[in-house]
DNA sequence: CTAAGTGCAAAATGTTTGCATACTT
DNA sequence: AAGTATGCAAACATTTTGCACTTAG
């Protein structure tokens, strides 16, 4: 069993509250600074919430730390992430075309796209 | 101006040699272990070739390593990287379904694809 | 000869772990 | 009471750096 903990809280509702943004284990544990949580509860923490795939960690091109953002899976699921690599915003792909890419992979390529562990980079909307 | 070391062709002649595996430094050092290379000799030159576009960054999932695969600009330019998440393969799309895929995101979510930061995961054709 | 690169060991960075204590159930 | 989580400090793995020495141009 896993018990509900002040800082296992702490962690989850402000990863909830920035649900598109992505945050290293540093700049969670410093904008935290103020709460009553320790660096090693955030990383044990972090990692119980991704097996717990209340959260989901990301690999990030230029740095060597892991990054982290909350993943409702009720919204998540079916989903492709495109992420803004000017302004850091998370974008999600509607399950329409989400589908139409993943066809097209599919057919063209025979390549049978995961998901979740995509992450497509590039300007968005506003930042171009 | 740079200089052409035998510890720096040693490394590139390495990657050259496995154009589509992605390596972690680690890997690289071990593999290069009877060579006449050291482990500050890998990082720097790592960097520098990276620098000069000769190999590419990129980061994998699960792992805090940097990973490194070679890139050969003539080829790779344009081209959008699909990894097996299974048999750890690179496979290169072409010119014409890249674009697609790329107008796609632009016309449906107004989103500007960056080909050479995203990376597709999923399962070749061989491995699913 | 000069600028750039090398190897080594030491330092820095980010993350994990052991242990005694405290909290949840 | 039993099992789980916490904080701290120490250990760890990967990467970077300072420095004296070597090599390429």
């Amino acid at each position: 069993m896993t018990y509900s903990t002040e800082q296992r809280n702490i962690l989850l509702t402000f990863l909830q509250t920035n649900p598109d943004t992505v945050f290293s284990a540093r700049q969670i544990a410093q904008s935290l600074a103020d709460k009553n949580i320790s660096r090693s509860a955030v990383y044990r923490n972090l990692a119980q919430l991704e097996s717990a795939q209340k959260i989901k960690r990301v690999a990030k091109n230029g740095s060597r730390e892991a990054f982290y953002q909350f993943y409702d899976t009720q919204c998540c699921r079916n989903h492709i992430h495109l992420s803004c690599t000017k302004c850091g915003k998370i974008y999600h792909m509607e399950g329409k075309d989400a589908d139409r890419l993943s066809q097209m992979l599919d057919g063209n390529e025979g390549f049978e796209l995961n998901k979740s562990e995509t992450v497509i980079y590039g300007l968005c909307k506003e930042c171009k």
